[in-house]
DNA sequence: GTCAAACGCTTTTTT
DNA sequence: AGCGTTTGAC
């Protein structure tokens, strides 16, 4: 199994043929971080004769861990079966469903998304008589969520103020309504797998005896509830072998602590560190301009990035007059590339908040481009797809009220407050939850139903429906139920209004159809799991050949042969929710850091000099501040020459650029070219457009700009260092 | 209980 | 500006 060690580099084999125990492997970005891991899994159980059951990976997303799990099985095929591989969440639901008799909950759980924790924050705050503009329950949860992720239960809650006082309380009152709701939200995952962990201390050792090796990718972003899961797991074995970047430590917010890598140094004192620093990915230049950005923070140990690869080209910055024209610049010159047999694919435009991809979105529509858009709540996010998957929360958790009451008068059957407010008086006076007292409506014997009046009979029919759905899940395939539930609600009448949304919708459902199809034979309980656990944009279609939107976030971990970082402005990249804090300003490099090494050949950010502020109006921007980290000598600053004009001569709204007079001069220096390249009359040829005759150049605002006549298609003109023409 | 109009607020990043 | 939520009328 040498041969395994043959297609790595000396740093690379050190990682990977380390002796057990403790290790810390620090990699530098494109330094083949991924492909370390894989092989030391694979080195593990091919030469160190691990049996894969013994082994447990955690990665960042499902995605990676997907990706992962694919290459283990090119490398050492069938033997790399039965790993643990997955995410912290999808791990610790794991080992929660099976250890579910210790827990407050039944192995039934269900898990709360942001959307059903603020549904039962918001229930919390009425019931208390809190007032939601005062005490939003988006903040509250935050509080709770750090709490949460320091492993501060609702006792130890911390408690300064007033307010911190009745955070407190709705904390612990929060918890109880989860635990009656047999539901946890994302953080409780990790809680309570600590929480097994310290109580039950033979759990504890039997899944550290069990996991000889634990591996963990992007450590950085671990926060301290992951760290203590993974330090109680690697107990026993001591085997602990993280990789991790604190450079690319873009988590915060969400509670990654990078002490985590301090503290693994001291709580595992003999913990070997390896460096991994050639970079196998980008060109000498965009790592330049990459260690430009990131060494303007303090508190970092430097590293040098290398590569054997070339300088390669410039980084380009564009500064267009206003977002819609940066999105429409971005994507010409995208069309333009793909149009010179650029592959698709090999485009990635990342920005730093989700909002900006809607602009992208349209100039792509424009172009008659598809385009991938990675995350954005486009599908999960959608109502009518929530709504089904509410139908089956409540099929396999009577006891989950928030998908109850989501669907209970879905569509309208005359079920609403009152009626509801009833079954809720029923169900107090017999102690049973909401969802077990519908069904106890359906019993044949059950006299209660008078109780209700007259919306009882509306509220039986529908128990009856649910039960019907309950006995349908336990012996038929998802798909089936499925069928039940849209036939027994007649959903697609409901949602099919004639509109073209309805259309959509309905689309949305037969999608999720699909989606349900895949998980046919593995039933309910992993179907649900998956879409707690899975985001968006792990369900891409990767074969689709096209350019990708993604934010910078979820960008980590991919590269792309062309980057564009869009909204080079402050107040956005910086965010303006960073600008006031030293540590968040630190982190908002990170991610541009993160973004730029995310190039393989060819960089261009943008920014636009207006705005659309989120009020609506059109603002003024300032360019970030990270523009002036990068040196003038990595840059090529480039203004477009439109090849638009005739594209869009007909429509109105863009005849304004048929003038020039959008070319603006920029605060980044350069040097000017001291005469034109192209004279008229010279024969030329373009990529695009082919043979033509060069009719006028002239210099303008630090650039050439020739005018060429190109037989078929026209006068065009052009940007003599951007446009790629050959004098014949 | 349902529908329509008016209001007010919003945008950071995600398992 | 656009959306979701609340309010008010039927």
């Amino acid at each position: 199994m040498d041969a395994l060690l043959d297609r790595l580099n000396s740093q690379q084999q050190l990682a990977v043929a380390a002796p057990a125990g403790p290790t810390l492997v620090l990699a530098g970005p494109g330094s083949g971080k991924t492909r370390v891991l894989t092989y030391r899994i694979a080195y593990l159980i091919s030469v160190f004769k691990v049996p894969a059951h013994n082994i447990l990976a955690v990665t960042f997303t499902n995605k990676a861990a997907k990706q992962m799990g694919e290459r283990m099985t090119k490398l050492i095929g069938p033997n790399s079966e039965g790993i643990w591989l997955g995410t912290f969440h999808a791990i610790c639901g794991r080992i929660l469903r099976r250890e579910a008799d210790l827990l407050p909950v039944t192995k039934n759980f269900v898990i709360f998304d942001t959307d059903d924790q603020q549904a039962l924050m918001k229930e919390i705050l009425r019931d208390n008589n809190l007032d939601e503009k005062l005490y939003k329950p988006a903040s509250i949860l935050a509080a709770i969520s750090n709490a949460k992720n320091d492993l501060i239960l609702p006792e130890a809650f911390p408690v300064q103020n007033f307010r911190d006082e009745q955070t407190k309380r709705l904390y612990a009152l929060y918890q109880q309504r989860l635990v009656k709701n047999n539901a946890m939200d994302f953080d409780d995952m990790l809680v309570y797998t600590n929480q097994l962990f310290e109580s039950y201390p033979v759990v504890r050792d039997t899944y550290g005896h069990k996991f000889e090796h634990i591996l963990v990718d992007e450590f950085q972003d671990t926060n301290y509830s992951q760290y203590a899961i993974l330090r109680n797991l690697a107990r026993v074995h001591k085997n602990l072998y993280v990789v991790g970047d604190e450079d690319q430590s873009i988590y915060r917010w969400r509670g990654a602590d990078y002490r985590n890598i301090e503290r693994f140094k001291k709580d595992f004192k003999d913990a070997e560190v390896i460096l991994l620093e050639q970079n196998y990915r980008s060109t000498q230049t965009i790592l330049d301009s990459a260690v430009a950005v990131i060494d303007q923070n303090s508190n970092r140990t430097r590293k040098k990035l290398f590569t054997q690869a070339q300088t390669g080209e410039k980084i380009r910055l564009i500064v267009a007059e206003d977002d819609r024209e940066e999105a429409q610049l971005v994507v010409s010159d995208i069309r333009d590339g793909i149009r010179a047999r650029q592959n698709p694919s090999d485009f990635a435009i990342m920005y730093r908040t989700n909002a900006q991809s809607r602009l992208l979105e349209e100039a792509f529509r424009r172009e008659c481009i598809s385009y991938r858009l990675v995350g954005a709540q486009r599908f999960y996010g959608r109502k009518e797809v929530r709504d089904m998957i509410a139908f089956f929360r409540l099929i396999y958790n009577p006891l989950d009220e928030i998908s109850l009451k989501r669907v209970i008068n879905l569509p309208p059957r005359g079920i609403g407050d009152k009626t509801l407010q009833a079954l809720a008086e029923l169900a107090e006076k017999s102690g049973l939850s909401l969802g077990e007292s519908l069904l106890d409506l359906n019993r044949p014997d059950n006299q209660v139903m008078l109780e209700v009046g007259r919306g009882g009979e509306r509220l039986s029919r529908f128990a009856h429906m649910l039960s019907g759905w309950r006995k349908t899940a336990q012996d038929n395939s998802l798909s089936v139920l499925f069928d039940r539930i849209v036939s027994d609600t007649d959903y697609e009448t409901y949602i099919q209004d004639k509109s073209e949304e309805g259309q959509d919708r309905w689309e949305n459902v037969l999608e999720l159809r699909a989606v349900v199809m895949e998980y046919e034979t593995r039933g309910l309980q992993e179907f649900l799991e998956a879409m707690a656990l899975v985001a968006d944009q792990d369900t891409l279609p990767e074969t689709l050949d096209a350019p990708t939107m993604l934010t910078l976030h979820a960008a980590k971990g991919l590269e792309f042969e062309r980057v564009y970082i869009i909204g080079l402005d402050e107040m956005l990249l910086p965010h303006s929710r960073s600008c006031d804090d030293e540590e968040d300003l630190a982190e908002e490099r990170r991610l541009l850091y993160v973004g730029i090494t995310r190039a393989k050949k060819k960089l261009t950010l943008t920014r636009a000099q207006r705005r659309r502020s989120p009020y609506g109006t059109y603002e003024d921007t300032i360019a970030s501040r990270f523009i002036k980290d990068l040196p003038s000598s990595l840059l090529k600053q480039d203004i477009y020459a439109q090849p638009r004009r005739n594209n869009f001569a007909r429509e109105n709204e863009y005849s304004r650029w048929e003038s020039p007079s959008w070319l603006r001069n920029t605060t980044i220096p350069q040097d000017k070219p001291a005469k034109t390249k192209f004279k008229s009359g010279m024969q030329v040829r373009h990529s695009t457009y082919g043979r033509g005759v060069v009719k006028n150049s002239k210099l303008e605002y630090g650039d050439e700009t020739v005018e060429v006549y190109f037989e078929g298609h026209g006068l065009k003109a052009l940007i003599a260092s951007m446009a790629k023409l050959d004098i014949l």
